[in-house]
DNA sequence: ATATATTTTTAGACTAACCTAAAAATAATT
DNA sequence: AATTATTTTTAGGTTAGTCTAAAAATATAT
């Protein structure tokens, strides 16, 4: 069964709240997560609801069903692939890939998908470090600690970011740090937790907490 | 001024049966191109003439007007850059790209067109021949005579095709005709207007009239 | 546990894009 | 030129997806 734009859209937006919260997902949060009214999200849940998509009770949120969520991991499956060949192909930055993506992850052609990921030589992870499901729905899973929670004397090196605003990106590449650079921690600052890092080995820095929790390192 | 797909696929419509016939589109052609009742081409075309993408008079055709018909040039690159992609770096066949380029052609970004026609080393032609405008909307011309109105004796090699129904170009495919094979025309029939012709100095092969006119031969 | 605040749903309306059937305009034919 | 056929437009309706405002249900706080 082939969805809407917009079907597709509310499929992603509830695996990402689920994804983070763990519980089911509010109508509140669906409204937000894709700017648009609670009663908008509530017509379309039933619709969902009426096609299988997800498990919808009056009042009580939604959970996505196994066909729902397969649907999911596919859309994110496509949107990662995607954003691999613009930055690997296109040679796009990370900060900019985001909305073309978002559209192109709609396109509707699966043998298109087998080839693009063949293509890129069956990516594991996206630019921004995020997990790419294989054809299957299979994440790879990889151990890493946000930044925050790390210690004075680690060190590990950058495998992924959780925040994917352009901004944001563009302030970790103005500070020349990107996918695999090492990052040690030099000093602790109690009062306001911001940490004094070196980078690759060369550079200092102080990161604000606020950062610091939106970089995921794999520990060495 | 973005438009929807459903606007753009309009102004292809009128585009194509322009570029065909020289006159203005008619309603009913418009709707035969897009499969669709006169009654919503009518609805339409009102809405693109307030956009001032047309020139429309009740009961009178449509043009493009200069923006309409820039709109409908690039969406033509579009397409065909893309199907360049697909079947360059993704090794689709010719037969089986059309309907995944219907869709990619919507994606909207600039910049992503421009890199992937740099990426693509700025190909002039699609993998069925058909010119590539460039990004000011200029057409490569090219001499082209379509076999149909060549005579015994003559020899060219095929730069084009008419028809694009995945049937007829697989069908070419099994006869191992492809853009670059030269033809020889050996002997023409009167009856039926069938062909006796030799490709690539090698095999020989009967070609009817139908399939004639639809090959594009730049003689040599 | 009752009152208040928040969340969710319902009701009713809008737009884009489509449809069929009927009416009006244009084109073709005798 | 008048009749017939064809094309195009209008009228009225449908669906998907959105909205605001009001009502109903649930959660929070005193």
């Amino acid at each position: 069964m082939t969805l809407s734009t917009a079907e597709e859209n509310y499929l992603k937006a509830i695996f990402k709240i689920s994804e983070r919260s763990e519980k089911s997902a509010s109508t509140n949060a669906i409204a937000k997560q894709l700017n648009t009214s609670a009663a908008s999200v509530t017509d379309m849940l039933k619709r969902l609801a009426e096609k299988k998509f997800i498990n919808y009770e009056k009042y009580k949120g939604v959970t996505l069903t196994a066909e729902g969520s397969k649907k999911a991991t596919q859309l994110i499956r496509k949107h990662r692939l995607w954003e691999v060949f613009l930055v690997k192909k296109l040679r796009f930055t990370w900060d900019q890939v985001h909305d073309i993506a978002e559209q192109l992850e709609h396109i509707q052609s699966n043998e298109l998908i087998m080839r693009l990921d063949a293509y890129l030589d069956y990516p594991k992870f996206d630019p921004h470090g995020d997990p790419i499901p294989n054809s299957d729905g299979k994440f790879t899973i990889r151990n890493q600690t946000p930044l925050s929670e790390m210690h004075k004397g680690q060190t590990g090196s950058l495998v992924g970011v959780k925040e994917h605003h352009s901004d944001f990106l563009q302030y970790l590449s103005s500070l020349n740090i990107k996918l695999g650079t090492i990052i040690s921690i030099k000093e602790t600052m109690p009062f306001d937790r911001s940490m004094l890092v070196e980078l690759d080995h060369k550079r200092e820095n102080v990161i604000t907490h606020q950062v610091a929790q939106n970089l995921l390192i794999k520990k060495m």
